[in-house]
DNA sequence: CGCTAAGTCGAGAAG
DNA sequence: CTTCTCGGCTTAGCG
């Protein structure tokens, strides 16, 4: 498991472990230590010297993390380029990336670790509560929004955007139906507005524009009201588990 | 620097070795080895058996690795506990939180590596090309969006949102800004239109609105002309670095 | 490549 | 607490 491990390193041998062991792109790598660290890409900065954890993935992503915080202080999610040298007696680790262009560059001042971990199996992973699975759900019975509804398109894709459910009410009325699975904003209300405005424009007459969210903030209601919109409560899970003998909405 | 390191620990001495430095919120942990996760709260996730790398900070954060990707497959932000215990022969971690109601557990079934690190010192961060640098510039600078624009308000709050810059141009009329430091979408044309119709309906008359930013979304540009606001040019950095003699805009 | 929208978004500011 | 906005957002999906 551990490929490698260094302690307090100079800094001709953490280049070459860096070197070495980024190359072969299968393992994952990690320097502890004071070290300096600028960006220039989209935006820039710069860290003054302190402590951080470097930390680099078979896939070539290169996290740096302070000591607290959930994320890192600098990121490249894809390098292009991956390289470690030594520039007056300190290893410095480049990180670049065309599209956008970005640099990382990293200044090792006084390593105390680095280690190389195989890392290798991946697992299956899977997430519940998505709104893609609400749409498959919603898709499969519509009735849950509203009696009589019947779904004609999923992520109808319009000039605007993109339609989640595209579908025809009981009285043979065109509806537009935006999904969150978290509380509804603002946004939302704007995001449905605009795709309802697009879909009138195109030449139907009458359009329902319908939210549909586990709940909504009170500033959203009240313009989406204003705007001739409607608002559904309607959670990302599937409301209680059936009992089995009968068939579940949600199978 | 490494202030313990355990390699293939049974499941009492990582257990053991989580409870003692997760106690003392001092220093960065670090399990590696095959594990399983699952979460439960906003959504919910498993994990199966796979070699994941877990991270503790000082600050109670949790990050679980998987050997790709920048982004953690599982973590928690803030915890409010923290706790290892051992089932059924397997150390396993509970970290949870309230509000959001969540919960993070995994179950060590073979660890490789525990280490505990010390990573202190934390040093100044300053990114440059902000939003808000921007805005800086501009609330000093208003004639670099239009010749005799007056700046009244920043970050005025409004029933719909906040106004970035409000400001009066040559001929009186009230003008709001919105400000994108990057690329504007619809999404931020939507925010405008929003921002002014909101200070129209407060019963001011003639109101612009501008889009300021480096560029703009074909599309975006397309309904913001639709809708009779305008767009601006404007890059989050200062343009060149004027000559020392001159005095910059920037200043 | 550009464009759009989701995210367990996270983080921060303001009321 | 709620609400909203920015972010080097990242990422996925589609034209
Ligand atoms: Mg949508
Ligand atoms: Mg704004």
């Amino acid at each position: 498991m551990i490929r490698a491990q260094l302690l307090t390193p100079d800094a001709g041998s953490l280049s070459t472990f860096l070197t070495t062991h980024t190359r072969t792109r299968d393992c994952l790598i990690q320097v502890a230590g004071l070290a300096e660290v600028t960006y220039h890409g989209r935006a820039a900065s710069t860290a003054e010297v302190g402590a951080y954890l470097v930390m680099i993935k078979r896939d070539g992503s290169l996290q740096i993390h302070a000591p607290t915080g959930i994320k890192p202080m600098n990121w490249q999610p894809r390098t292009d380029e991956l390289s470690a040298c030594v520039e007056h007696g300190h290893c410095v680790l480049h990180a670049s990336r065309r599209s956008p262009e970005e640099l990382v560059r990293v200044t090792f001042l006084h390593p105390h670790l680095a280690l190389a971990l195989d890392l290798y199996e991946e697992a299956s992973f899977t997430l519940s509560g998505s709104e893609k699975q609400m749409q498959d759900a919603l898709a499969r019975h519509p009735e849950l929004i509203e009696p009589g509804l019947t779904v004609l398109d999923r992520e109808l894709l319009i000039d605007s955007g993109g339609i989640d459910l595209y579908a025809r009410d009981a009285q043979g009325r065109s509806v537009v139906v935006e999904l969150k699975r978290g509380r509804a904003t603002q946004d939302a209300v704007s995001q449905l507005g605009r795709y309802v405005a697009t879909v009138q424009k195109s030449g139907v007459h009458t359009v329902r524009g319908i939210l549909a969210a586990p709940s909504i903030t009170a500033p959203a209601l009240k313009e989406l009201r204003a705007r001739g919109l409607e608002f559904r409560e309607i959670g990302a899970w599937p409301e209680a588990p059936a009992p089995a003998a009968l068939p579940s909405l949600f199978d």
